[in-house]
DNA sequence: GTCAATAGCCTTGTATACAAGAATTAGAAT
DNA sequence: ATTCTAATTCTTGTATACAAGGCTATTGAC
């Protein structure tokens, strides 16, 4: 029972923000959660601040820690700098891809392929993660790496929205194979394009849905 | 007296392994830390956990704390990063800056040209972060503002190191001057460009730097 | 009736005590 | 003498107790 328990504080709140069982807003209360985790407050506060530096919550200095919502725009904001680092990750993987970074990208790829034929969105999801991790893995840029996958992983309740949206999944498929020929051609530059706009696209998404809820509300209200 | 005692450790420790005076490899021990600043263990294990999130010290579990030593090739891979990153935000800013981010745009450079004539290396390591800064501010991207200056704060002993070299200030400043022209003239390729290549010449200059000293040290070993 | 001020409670911030695992040292055996 | 094992000690991980600041509710005054 070593420090696994922060550990498991850690994701286990972290999920219940990403699935919204902590609203963004909601004050999370020490007390309450040592409780409810059977644990005492130290392990929980030490949770939380990690949870604060990846930027999932916020902690006000003797006002306790509510959950970030980021906004749309500071939303969409991330998608760009994600499209950045995509682009750059791809590129770096075109040029310096060995064989079994190919075998990985290529196995990832026929999944995304067999999810998106079988319009399961829920396994699309997951295997459109391999898909980017695989990618990420090929750039052969440890610290890269690690930025792609943090940022990916705190994006990740916003790209799960987008794939009900009609016939998202068969364009983001596509999408993946001309990046998949990019990368294994070695070309570079075509390989950065294609991922910048991949996930740059996601961000445009992001804010037409953003624009039509809103819309709608005002309607409603 | 609130969470600032977490805050002012949290700067302490950084400022010491930025300094040295923790050198990389060393084990911080909790209790010896907490006797040095005299407070008790608990805000101590807190800002080691926020210096391990930011990425300069390792939490082990049961094994206590040490300061990480990135090694020269991730610390090249990190200013690969830091390239693109900068050159993202160049290009922003040549397409929104105000004319507010203009002024400050140019006081920055102001300043670096009277360090850099005056051949003040500490002053213009100073005044070489506004004009980054002001950069920065001016791609009015909120979230890419936070992640260059996390990142361009994590390298900033490395780049320290390089003003020293010959010339570089001058050389420098030179390339400062054209990433200006580019911003103003709102040419973004070429903004995204310069300041990509601003920021990688201090990789290669690094490497060079790794390369020179291993070399001296292999020929004294 | 409403607003402001004060008091009490509730939550966070810090310290200390307790538990458990890892490292080191000492002793014994080969 | 060296190596392996065991025990002790030292450090980390967790819990609880104590301190301090903010929030809320109640009461009084306008």
């Amino acid at each position: 029972m070593a420090e696994n328990i922060v550990q498991r504080l850690r994701d286990e709140i972290e999920n219940g923000i990403v699935t919204n069982q902590f609203s963004p807003g909601e004050r999370l209360d020490e007390m309450h959660l040592a409780k409810q985790f059977g644990v005492s407050r130290t392990p929980v506060r030490e949770a939380l601040m990690q949870l604060s530096a990846i930027g999932l919550i916020e902690i006000r200095p003797r006002r306790g820690a509510v959950v970030v919502e980021p906004g749309p725009h500071r939303i969409y904001e991330m998608f760009e700098v994600m499209a950045e680092l995509e682009g750059m990750a791809g590129s770096l993987a075109a040029r310096r891809h060995t064989d079994a970074d190919r075998t990985a990208l290529l196995a990832a790829h026929a999944k995304c392929e067999k999810s998106a034929e079988a319009d399961d969105s829920d396994t699309y999801y997951y295997d459109n993660e391999l898909f980017h991790q695989a990618i990420y893995a090929a750039s052969h840029s440890g610290f890269l790496i690690e930025q792609c996958t943090a940022l990916h992983r705190r994006l990740r309740p916003y790209r799960r929205l987008q794939l009900r949206v009609r016939n998202r999944m068969k364009t983001s498929f596509n999408e993946h194979q001309a990046i998949v020929d990019a990368i294994l051609s070695g070309d570079a530059d075509a390989a950065r394009a294609q991922l910048r706009q991949h996930i740059a696209v996601q961000g445009d998404r992001f804010s037409d849905l953003v624009a039509t809820l809103s819309e709608s509300k005002a309607l409603l209200g």
